[in-house]
RNA sequence: CGGGGUGUAGCGUAGCCCGGUCAUCGCGCCUGGUUUGGGACCAGGAGGUCGCAGGUUCGAAUCCUGCCACCCCGACCA
């Protein structure tokens, strides 16, 4: 096995795809574009649902389930709607196979076609709005806050392990409200609950803010986002919230009585984060040594590693292990005492490495006899002696400083790539040399944004919530802009 | 869907131009032994319809045609 994994700065992508790999979390399926999430990735996962299931709970959301398949008529009534996902529907047209006329082969049935075909969901507002209007008649059913855990579909042309693939899983909230206000402060709302998720419990630093027209979700009024930046320069969408108005309501018919007893169509949002973010993980936190795992999010916090020669002394290094993983347990984190005989110390050392596993300890004879413990952590890659007594306190102060520490890491790298320019020579320089978010005036014109993006590939990620006011001029028309907006490579 | 590339054992590959002892090598796997503080070593062993289907030929991993899959770039996107 090769010892290192492909040099990021050679080719990043390649990089990306061994790592996800050779760390266990995914791989290709056999259907086209999709992706088998293997044990160890999804457990990363499943930490990640927990936690924001936690949030959306608190912030008075319930879970539902709508269906996987939605009538093709439903996705017609918001125009803008089918505008956008029509290029990537997978369609459902018939209902039945049989044995072709070879005896061997089996074939779709003609006769079993469907009076009119399902679509598998690409997102559910479309089923989700013609279920809520028998759900909404007065404001005393509002607001109606739901979130769905599930599988969407969408075809495209080309894919990518957990950042685009044809099938994946995420968590769709879709909310109806009374009044604009409310809807706009929900949809608020959430992109803030997904940047703290994003930033206290994945370590990812996020730029909040609003999509421009262009960018905009199909059928949305406005788009809020958070946009995080990876370690090769490139932007990632990491999750959105939009603000939805009385589109899908007016399209599905959804109106309420509101209490001066008038007929008015209720306000929408809908909101969503996916499988993208396990890739938005590796992209932010991985180095050449494999995976490297914020402790909030590591399947296993701890691993013990013995290193032994002999029955007698596996013997008592094993009690001395089990007693740490029966104390660390107590405070709530989970270990690995991995007492294979099968492997050398060397190659758990880097397997788990390669893993992400926050901490490791290892104990051999030397630490037996001292009565201490050898503590690694993955992030810096560092070691050090511990005495007994100090171990438990310093492995969970430990977990807390990493965590902390990987967030500052990424939030210095993200701050250093964010660079002001003035011109458009200094647009593409920067652009192509430096990477990363390029804060630069633009004159608002979805012509200019268009045309940037021809000429330069970068798009406008977002306009920063927490921009400054400042008048300036396009730096691609000169025209008179009223503040910067931040334009990257993304994915 | 357009352009480019690849497909040989579980993984990574050599061979293809120039058809014939060519099915190569490394990792992994199995057995035995010695090892164990950073991916162990020695010896022996198992494992392949050379992506699929046709064609050319006495003979095809190698040449031709079609198809499929994957990767990269573009368009699209969470």
């Amino acid at each position: 096995m090769s010892k290192n994994l492909t040099k990021r700065s050679e080719d990043y992508s390649k990089w990306y795809n061994e790592l996800v790999v050779k760390a266990d979390l995914a791989e290709n399926s056999a259907v086209r574009g999709c992706m088998v999430i293997k044990p160890y990735g999804y457990a990363i996962w499943e930490k990640m649902q927990a936690e924001l299931d936690r949030m959306f709970k608190e912030t008075g959301h319930q879970n539902a389930y709508f269906p996987l398949f939605i009538p093709k008529s439903f996705f017609s009534k918001e125009a803008s709607h089918v505008d956008g996902f029509a290029k990537e529907c997978a369609v459902v047209t018939h209902y039945r196979l049989r044995t072709a006329a070879d005896g061997k082969t089996i074939e779709v049935d003609p006769d079993a076609k469907l009076e009119e075909e399902l679509i598998v969901r690409p997102t559910s507002e479309t089923i989700i709005w013609n279920t809520y209007k028998g759900w909404i008649q007065s404001y005393r059913d509002l607001p109606l806050l739901i979130n769905q855990w599930a599988n969407v579909v969408r075809w495209e042309m080309r894919t990518r392990l957990f950042l685009r693939t044809a099938e994946f899983l995420w968590q769709e909230g879709h909310t109806a409200h009374a009044t604009e206000t409310e809807a706009v402060a929900e949809a608020e709302q959430m992109m803030n609950v997904y940047a703290d998720f994003a930033q206290n419990f994945m370590a990812i630093p996020v730029i909040k803010g609003i999509k421009t027209a262009n960018e905009r979700f199909a059928g949305a009024i406005e788009t809020y986002c958070i946009e995080a930046l990876m370690q090769d320069g490139k932007a990632l969408q990491a999750g959105t919230s939009h603000f939805l108005g009385q589109n899908f309501a007016k399209a599905f018919d959804v109106k309420f009585a509101n209490k001066e007893g008038k007929q008015d169509y209720v306000w929408a949002t809908s909101w969503g984060v996916s499988t993208r973010l396990m890739g938005a993980l590796v992209m932010t936190h991985s180095d050449d040594n494999g995976l490297v795992l914020p402790p909030n999010l590591a399947p296993i916090q701890v691993v013990i590693v013995p290193i032994y020669k002999g029955d007698e002394q596996f013997e008592a290094i094993s009690a001395e292990a089990k007693q740490l993983m029966a104390r660390l347990r107590k405070l709530g984190i989970t270990v690995k005492y991995d007492d294979r005989d099968t492997h050398k110390p060397g190659f758990k050392f880097a397997e788990y490495e390669l893993k992400g596993v926050p901490v490791r300890v290892a104990i051999g004879p030397n630490d037996l006899a001292n009565g201490t413990f050898e503590v690694a952590r993955r992030d810096t890659l560092t070691k050090e002696t511990v005495i007994s007594a100090d171990i438990v306190s310093h492995i969970s102060d430990l977990l807390e400083e990493m965590q902390a520490a990987l967030f500052n890491k990424a939030l210095n790298f993200r701050d250093s790539h964010i660079t002001e320019v003035n011109t458009f020579d200094e647009f593409k320089d920067v652009l192509e040399n430096k990477t990363g978010f390029i804060s630069a005036h633009w004159d608002g014109t979805t012509a200019t944004e268009e045309k940037i993006k021809e000429l330069t590939k970068a798009t406008i990620r977002c306009i920063a919530l927490d921009r400054k006011e400042e008048a300036g001029t396009c730096v691609y028309t000169g025209a008179p802009s009223v503040g910067r907006v931040l334009f990257a490579k993304a994915y």
